[in-house]
RNA sequence: GGAGAGGUGGCUGAGUGGCCGAAAGCGGCGGUCUUGAAAACCGUUGAGGGUUUAUCCCCUCCCAGGGUUCGAAUCCCUGCUUCUCCGCCA
């Protein structure tokens, strides 16, 4: 959600922001209901002004052992009036908050134009691509041996899940024990788990609801429930309607979950292997900041990501996604992709993202700023460090042998009882 | 799943129809005192919104949503939630 002010003072300065996300503003729609807005709302705040002062002199007279009857009269139609203004408002309102909500985040000023991934620009490139000598096999033919099973879970469940068992299970699990240890010691966050259901305020908090409902697995309860896309919603929840004292500040949340999603509208894309699925474990990295310290926090997240991939040795490039590219609670974001000899190119492995106080302001989390002891929207900012299912095919891809092995890296060695091969 | 008791400001806790955005205590902040600190004393201290250049002024908020009433923290209904006991359970 944007500042309502921020319209109301500098519409235009919006409508070209929008612009460059392709977002098509009416203004004039906007202006007309503004203009109903701050009408309605004045006369309706009048109304009860009176409402409150007749009231008062009520309770006076019948303290006073006055007759009130005259007055009960004067005060008769205010009710209905009072009501009528009550209602007007709180639909012009209800109308103006469908308006806003869907109105996404704007970009920082450094986001480069552009429609498509094909417009983002690379930042730096990290690593040596992995030259073979032999023909290389994709995780999927990898994986066939070695207890990665696609048939099994869709006998299960459905496509696109999948079932890993034996060495390929320890590795992915061996793959997260990394990422969080390395989180926690050396980069300073603090260990979190979370439900995996959330309701729909938290999902409106960051911003997939209510316009990305297609994209999320909903549960039947009453209020529903849903499964969570990413770690992201229930612990940026965590400040939901809170004020973060300032010797707290900054939050930095470190959570490991599966995630879940619809992936509607991907049908046709990535069917192949475990790259695109309805559920997959990642580490999520959460951090709680405030305004001007939002930017360092967004690189340095970023360069915490990158650390795992340095530690695994893995080749990688980090790229600024542009306009058209960048989410719609995202300020700015940075991918970092990781290089995929079975696919012959690099792909998204982490996602870190400055949403600014967008989500911030629709789950009014705030810190009290001591310099002027008021509260004050935080900055949120989060990223994938790493999704621990994409690093798992990284892993078996860039350290196969030609026997069709694989190779455990260095850094994952501690947590795999001894093996080095998984045959 | 069954039974009962609660949800009031940062915290504890009073308030059963008007003078209550809310006593008191604790905590926080400022001051007096002190070489400094503590103690003591004095003062101050919730959030959101509207209007406005600004001050002022006004509106809303005592878990949430409805209702009764001229008037609701207080009465009624529904929901959520916390605690205790019983049952079940990893």
């Amino acid at each position: 959600m944007l500042d309502p002010r921020l319209f109301r003072s500098d519409l235009e300065h919006v409508k070209q922001q929008l612009d460059r996300r392709s977002y098509a503003f009416d203004a004039i729609a906007y202006e007309a209901l503004e203009s109903r807005r701050k009408d309605v709302q004045i006369k309706t705040q009048e109304l009860q002004n009176e409402k409150n002062i007749s009231a008062k002199s009520i309770g006076l007279a019948k303290a006073k052992g006055d007759d009130i009857k005259p007055l009960l009269d004067q005060v008769q139609h205010l009710g209905e009036q009072l009501k009528t203004a009550e209602t007007e408002l709180s639909e012009i309102q209800q109308e103006m908050t469908v308006l806003m909500e869907a109105i996404p985040n704007i970009l920082d000023e450094i986001v480069p134009a552009g429609k498509s991934e094909d417009d983002n620009v690379e930042i730096s490139c990290w690593g040596k691509i992995p030259e073979f000598s032999f023909p290389v096999k994709d995780h999927v033919d990898l994986g066939e041996s070695k207890g990665l099973d696609f048939e099994l879970a869709a006998k299960i469940t459905s496509a696109r899940f999948a079932v890993l068992q034996g060495p390929l299970a320890r590795l992915q699990r061996a793959i997260i024990q990394l990422m969080l240890n390395t989180h926690i010691e050396e980069h300073g966050y603090s260990e979190t788990y979370v439900p995996f259901l959330v309701n729909a305020d938290s999902l409106y908090g960051t911003g997939q609801l209510p316009k990305f409902e297609a994209d999320l697995f909903k549960v039947n309860n009453d209020p529903d429930f849903y499964l969570i896309p990413t770690a992201e919603v229930p612990v940026t929840n965590i400040v939901r309607d809170v004020i973060v004292d300032a010797k707290e500040m900054p939050l930095k949340f470190v959570c490991h979950t599966p995630c879940f999603r619809s992936e509607a509208g991907a049908y046709g894309r990535d069917v192949r292997g475990m790259i695109r699925q309805h559920q997959f474990e990642k580490v999520e990295m959460v951090q709680i900041v405030s305004a001007k310290d939002s930017e360092k926090a967004h690189e340095e997240l970023t360069n915490h990501a990158e650390n795992i991939l340095k530690k695994l040795n893995l080749a990688y490039r980090k790229v600024l996604l542009c306009a058209g590219d960048t989410g719609f609670s995202s300020s700015k974001t940075y991918d970092l992709e990781v290089w995929l000899p079975g696919q012959n190119k690099y792909r998204e492995i982490s996602s870190c993202s400055n949403f600014k106080d967008f989500q911030a302001r629709r789950m009014q989390a705030r810190w009290r700023n001591p310099e002027s002891g008021k509260p004050e929207l935080v900055h949120t900012i989060n990223g994938s460090g790493l999704a621990a299912g994409r690093t798992l095919i990284a892993v078996m891809e860039n350290y196969q042998d030609e026997q069709g092995r694989i190779h455990i890296p260095e850094a994952l060695r501690p947590y795999m009882g001894g093996v080095e091969i998984i045959e």
